[in-house]
DNA sequence: AGAAACTCCGAAACCGGTTTCGGCAACGGG
DNA sequence: CCCGTTGCCGAAACCGGTTTCGGAGTTTCT
C-alpha cells in the first residue's frame, strides 16, 4: 500500500530550517523562538531582534501547515468561483487571479480555489473549507444583490471580502468599480453627441451590479436633461440570445432608440448579432456602448465601445484587504471604490440626421426579416 | 500583538472529530486506527473494517495540515498560471478550474494556484509552494516545445502531468487535444469545398501545439492532394495586430490565398481586423478557420468556424491523472488524447468563382489602403 | 532591608496526526 | 512439550510548530 521507496528526502527537505534549528543556533528553546516571532510581550527587545535577524539571515519560513493545527489558521485565501449557466466571469478570472496571488504571495499566504454549480453548493462547500483548515476566509467575487454567502459567513464567524456591492453593502467591507458612474458618463457621452433616445439593456436583477448600472443610467439622462422612457429600458437578460431579442423589440417601435447602453459586453454582443442579421450599420445607424473590457469586445466589428476594470488591481486591492482584516477581526471596514476606464470604438457615433428615415430603414428592414425569433 | 478574543472555537471546531476522539469511540490508541486507515499490513482484517465503518459512522476526515508535517503531504494539487504577454488561455481557465478543481475534491483533494510573469519566477514559485508544503505537485498549463519546467520538476523528484506533448513527452505524462487531426479536418473540408489555396497562420514556435497544429495542416493538404507552399505559410505571430499584417502580405500575392487556417481564435481575429478594415466579406471573398472555441469567435460576425475542446474534461482528466501519479510515483506513464469538436461558423463557404477576379478585387481593395499598417 | 512586583525565559504540554518498536498471544513444527 | 514464527496491537517517539505555567533573577516600593 505504502509507496517504498523515499529517497525524496534527500532533494526535497533538506533546505528546510525548522524552528528547532533556529532556536539551537540560538541557544533559547523553541517555545521562546516562537514567542519572540510571534510577538508575545514577555520578550525583551533585544532577544526579538537577535532572533528575528537570525530568522531572517538562516532563511526561516515557519511551515504554516503546522501552525495551523494549532492555531486554525492556514494563511490560504479562499476563492469559490461560480459556475453559473451565463456567467460573465470568465475572461477576467486570470487577471484577477493574478492581482489576488500576487498580494497574497507577498505576506507569504496562498490561494486556494474551489468551483461550485450552484449557490447552495458554494455555502456548504466553503464550510469545508474552512473547515478542513484549506481556508482561512474568501474573497466573494460577482456579489449578489441578496447574497446568501455574506449572511452564512457573518453567521459562521468567517472572514471575507467582496467583490461588489450587495444591498446591505454598509455592514460589510468591499471594493469595486463605480460602474453606476460609469453607465452615467456613457449617456453623456451619447447625449453629447446628439443622442436623443438612449436605450438600456440590463441584465439579471439578482446581480448586486445590476441595480447600480440601472441606476447610473437614469442618473445620467437626468443630468443630460433627457426623459426616462421605460419602454427603453429592457432587464432582466441573460445572454446574447435575449439581448438580441431585447434588441429587436425596442428597434421594432414607433421611435426607435438610435443608442444601446448596455449593462455587460456580453449583452452587446446580442445587439451586435441582431443588428449584423438585418444589416444595420453600428456606428453610424445604431451606437452600442459595452461595460466590462472583455476580449469580446476587441474581437466585435467595429469594437465595440465599453468600460474596462482594471482586475488585476482588484484582486490585490482585495487580497490586501483581506489579509489585513484576518489578523484584525476587529478593525473598522473597508470599502474602496475605483472608476472603470473607457475604451472607446468604433460602435459609438452620431446619431442619423433624419431620425425618421432611420424609423422607416428599420421597419423597413424589419418586415424583411419577420423570420427572426 | 495577539487577538484576545477567540469564541470562534465555538462555531468552527465543534464538529470536527479528530483521530482521538475515534480511538475512544473504538477502544484502540490514536496509532492503531491511522494505521488501520492507512492500509499498514499489521492490522486485522476485522479490526479494519470496524475503524473505517466507524469513521464514516462518526464522519471522520483527516486534518490534511496534521498530515502533512508528518508525510509531507498536503493533498493539494498546485497550479502555476503564466501571464505572459500574449496569452490566449484566459478564456479556458475557468472551465479548467472547474474540472480540476471537481477531480480534486472528488478524491479529498483541493488547487492552490500561484501566479507568475515569466517562466524564470515560475519555477521559483513551484519550488517554494512544494517547500512550504503548499502543493504536492503541478499540472502544467500550455506546454512549451522545450519546457524548462518538465527539466526542473523531474529534477526536483516533484510530479506533474502536462496538459499538452511537448518535445520529449514520449517520457512524460500527459493530457492534450489532437489539434492536428482538426487543422486536417478544416483542411479537409476546405478542399471539399473547392479551396485550392489554404494558406496558414501560425503562432509561436515555444509552443508545443504550434508544431502540431502546423503538421496537422501539411498533412491536411496532403491527404487532399494540395501542394505545400511555403509562401502560404506565416508563423511566429503573437497578436493579432501580427496576424492581421500577415493577412495582408497573404493577400497581396498574386496567387492570393482563398482561405486561411488559423492556429488559434485569437489570430483569427486579426484576419478579421484585416478583411473588415478593406471590405472584404468574410465567409465569401474569405474563408476563415480558428481553433480553440473562444467566446471571441461567437463574437466575431459571421461566427468564426473553429473547434473547441472541452476544457473542463480535460481538467478532470488531467487531476484524476494527477492524483493517481502521487499515490504511485512508480506507476506507468498516463497519456491520454482527446479530439476537439468543430464548431461550424459563417466564416467558411465555397471560393469565389473566378479566383482571378478575386485577385483583381483584392489588389484593387489593397490599393486603395496602402496606409494599412 | 525585606517584600512585592515585574521581566524574561525554560520546561513541558499540546495540536492531530504518523511511524517505529516491542511484546503478548496464538499458532505451527519438531 | 517447548520453541520459533507470525499476527496483531499498545506504547511512545516524532513532525514543526504554539501556548501555558512556573520560577529565577532583577527592579521597585516602603
Amino acid at each position: 500500500m505504502k509507496t517504498d521507496v523515499k529517497p525524496d528526502r534527500r532533494s526535497r527537505d533538506n533546505a528546510r530550517v525548522t524552528i528547532t534549528d533556529l532556536s539551537q543556533a540560538l541557544n533559547l528553546t523553541k517555545g521562546t523562538v516562537s514567542r519572540a516571532l510571534n510577538g508575545y510581550p514577555d520578550i525583551s527587545e533585544t532577544t526579538r531582534v537577535r532572533v528575528i535577524r537570525a530568522a531572517q539571515a538562516m532563511g526561516y519560513r515557519p511551515l504554516s501547515q503546522a501552525q495551523a493545527i494549532k492555531t486554525g489558521r492556514s494563511c490560504s485565501l479562499g476563492l469559490v468561483i461560480e459556475l453559473s449557466e451565463h456567467d460573465a466571469h470568465r475572461p477576467f478570472l486570470a487577471e484577477f487571479l493574478a492581482g489576488l496571488t500576487q498580494a497574497a504571495s507577498k505576506e507569504g499566504w496562498t490561494l486556494t480555489i474551489a468551483t461550485s454549480e450552484c449557490e447552495g453548493d458554494t455555502l456548504g462547500i466553503m464550510r469545508d473549507l474552512v473547515h478542513n483548515r484549506k481556508a482561512d476566509g474568501f474573497i466573494l467575487p460577482r456579489v449578489l444583490w441578496n447574497d446568501r454567502r455574506i449572511a452564512f459567513l457573518e453567521r459562521e464567524n468567517t472572514p471575507y471580502i467582496c467583490y461588489g456591492r450587495a444591498n446591505n453593502h454598509q455592514n460589510t467591507s468591499y471594493f469595486d468599480a463605480r460602474s453606476e458612474s460609469s453607465m452615467s458618463e456613457a449617456v453623456a457621452m451619447l447625449a453629447g453627441l446628439g443622442h436623443k433616445r438612449i436605450a438600456y439593456i440590463g441584465s439579471a436583477s439578482h446581480y448586486a451590479y445590476s441595480h447600480l448600472r440601472r441606476d447610473g443610467y437614469r442618473a445620467g439622462l437626468q443630468s443630460a436633461g433627457l426623459d426616462i422612457d421605460p419602454a427603453l429600458m429592457i432587464e432582466e437578460l441573460l445572454c446574447p440570445e435575449e439581448a438580441a431579442k431585447a434588441t429587436r423589440q425596442l428597434l421594432s417601435t414607433n421611435h426607435p432608440p438610435t443608442a444601446i447602453l448596455c449593462a455587460t459586453d456580453m449583452l452587446a454582443r446580442g445587439v451586435y448579432d441582431f443588428a449584423n442579421s438585418i444589416g444595420l450599420k453600428i456606428g453610424s445607424d445604431l451606437s452600442v456602448v459595452g461595460y466590462d473590457g472583455s476580449p469580446e469586445a476587441r474581437a466585435m466589428w467595429p469594437r465595440l465601445a465599453t468600460f474596462s476594470v482594471d482586475n488585476r488591481k482588484a484582486g490585490a486591492a482585495l487580497g490586501e484587504m483581506f489579509i489585513a482584516r484576518v489578523r484584525n477581526m476587529d478593525a473598522p471596514l473597508q470599502q474602496e471604490l475605483i472608476a472603470a476606464e473607457f475604451c472607446p470604438g468604433g460602435s459609438v457615433g452620431a446619431p442619423a440626421k433624419t431620425p425618421d428615415a432611420l424609423a422607416q430603414h428599420m421597419s423597413r428592414l424589419l418586415a424583411d426579416h419577420m423570420s427572426f425569433d
